[in-house]
DNA sequence: CAAATAACCTAGTAACCCGATAGGGTATTA
DNA sequence: TAATACCCTATCGGGTTACTAGGTTATTTG
């Protein structure tokens, strides 16, 4: 299941992609359009911006907003930080790899091998897409 | 994540299939040789008779046996039984479906639109793999 | 300058779920 | 009939999640 956090970052992100311009929106804007809680979403662009996806503007007029072309910003990149790993199994991890305690010989392991093929599937479908693309192109 | 009763569940019925036979085998034969706790085991071998996988025998020389040829228990099925709905978000869930409260219009929901890709292409991974095919076909 | 603004930071908490355990009951078989 | 082994219910500690509270810091505007 994916988590709060994650859906509403990436929906925080494509508000701000649908924007006609990069002028910094604040967090009380972004939280009542998308009906996400002021203070978890302010800790999630907060954590988009050390990221590298997002700037910041204090004071009046401040806010956030997108430092990158959403056709640059790749989904993969989005939810392994919000997230964390993408696989799922820690045995199949190709970021946070960590082997089962309980499992003697990966390579016979079913569950591996089944857990591997979701990974290089859902890889394939997030790495194909970008912000751009599931946002929509609007000007 | 995979929880660990999926986890369990699939290694479970990977051992059953991997037998010579399909005589009974006891919890505690399969709690041993695959290192899961005995009684988490019982609960899981319980849902997945429940389910039709598996048949059971009490008593003496009883235990649990697969009712199904592997090449015929396909791995969604599996998945569904254990760990409930494939779809990561409950607004793209073919069988658990849920609207979410936040979204007014499902339709534009980036998340949604992303989701559905996810979704779709790891049914086909689960769907095209059945417990013969992560298994090996061990006579 | 000062007051308003809005990002930034730290901490806490209630609710929830997971993995596991305990302690039996019940059915079957040798 | 005693042993075996499935079956069922309840509970519980630990961890995570989603969210809240309350303040600090930086910037801008009157």
């Amino acid at each position: 299941m994916l988590s709060k956090k994650t859906k509403y970052g990436i929906k925080a992100l494509t508000y701000l992609a649908r924007r006609p311009d990069r002028k910094p929106v604040q967090t009380t804007i972004i939280s009542q359009s998308e009906n996400i809680s002021l203070k978890f979403l302010e800790s999630i662009l907060l954590s988009l911006r050390k990221a590298g996806f997002l700037g910041s503007k204090k004071g009046k007029g401040g806010g956030y907003y997108l430092i990158r072309e959403p056709k640059n910003i790749i989904m993969t990149d989005v939810i392994r930080i919000l997230e964390g790993p993408i696989a799922m199994l820690p045995c199949v991890s190709l970021n946070y790899y960590e082997k089962c305690s309980d499992c003697p010989n990966e390579s016979l392991c079913a569950v591996n091998k089944l857990m591997i093929q979701v990974r290089d599937c859902t890889l394939r479908v997030l790495g194909e897409n970008t912000l751009e693309d599931i946002a929509g192109s609007v000007k």
